[in-house]
DNA sequence: CGGGATCCTTTAGGATACTG
DNA sequence: CAGTATCCTAAAGGATCCCG
């Protein structure tokens, strides 16, 4: 979790260079993405989306997840940067979470993708009738 | 993995009943949106995305990644119809792995937030090292 | 209310060996 | 070569209790 190992070394301008880092599994970028594809990174991402939400309000919008995943979820996407953290330390705590800028632009593109699986999802469920099919028939 | 809920209810044309199906967890979307976000699934995208690969191909570009989830994770993209497998029953056998014209879209979403995660990676360390700074100290 | 700490269960995932 | 099967370990994840 604290280990930044270095990996910017040269960069190419090919695409297979490109995508270097991503594929290169020591490579900090691939944690920073699981944290934002991650089964329940993807979800907060999208919650937030859509303005600021406490703690609780994102655990009843983001069906399933407990409390802890997402406590968890939420301080890797804030130590990312994406996710700002407002605190009162009054009793009881009030803590409002929303997107920072960067966070929107990438939470913009994890929407574009939600919508883009939600509106193929007929297509994936004949897939997968006709898949199973051929395999059991 | 073989059950297929239904569940898609009313969907009202406001941003909050959009995102319905993915926020509710029985919801297949969910399931379908894991494959491709998932570790590996990103990366066999990513990797399907420059052309058409053989089993070890996609390995040696996908590192890290062991036979076993290579092998799963091409299984659940070709049973949603992202992947298609072209077998030769040959011995040695040969087969290989493209995306479909589905799998293509989706794969050019995926390839922009990489780059896009690629990008922010000067950002994202920085503000690393800011939160354990905050919180340390 | 927003977590942290603890405990426990389930799943992901790696290593190895084997087969057509 | 492209997997499958088996076994095993590590990590994800849930439930519960607690405290400011």
């Amino acid at each position: 979790m604290s280990e930044v190992s270095e990996c910017a070394v040269e960069r190419e301008t090919e695409h297979d260079q490109l995508l270097f880092d991503v594929f290169a599994q020591r490579c900090p970028s691939r944690a920073t993405l699981e944290h934002l594809t991650g089964r329940w990174g993807v979800l907060a991402m999208a919650a937030l989306h859509d303005g600021t939400f406490r703690f609780n309000e994102l655990r009843r919008r983001v069906h399933g997840v407990s409390e802890k995943m997402l406590a968890q979820t939420l301080q890797a996407l804030e130590r990312d940067g994406f996710v700002h953290r407002e605190a009162q330390h009054t009793i009881p705590p009030k803590v409002e979470y929303s997107l920072t800028d960067r966070g929107k632009r990438t939470a913009a593109l994890l929407v574009e993708l939600i919508h883009d699986v939600e509106a193929q999802m007929p297509d994936v469920i004949a897939a997968n009738q006709r898949y199973d099919a051929a395999k059991n028939g």
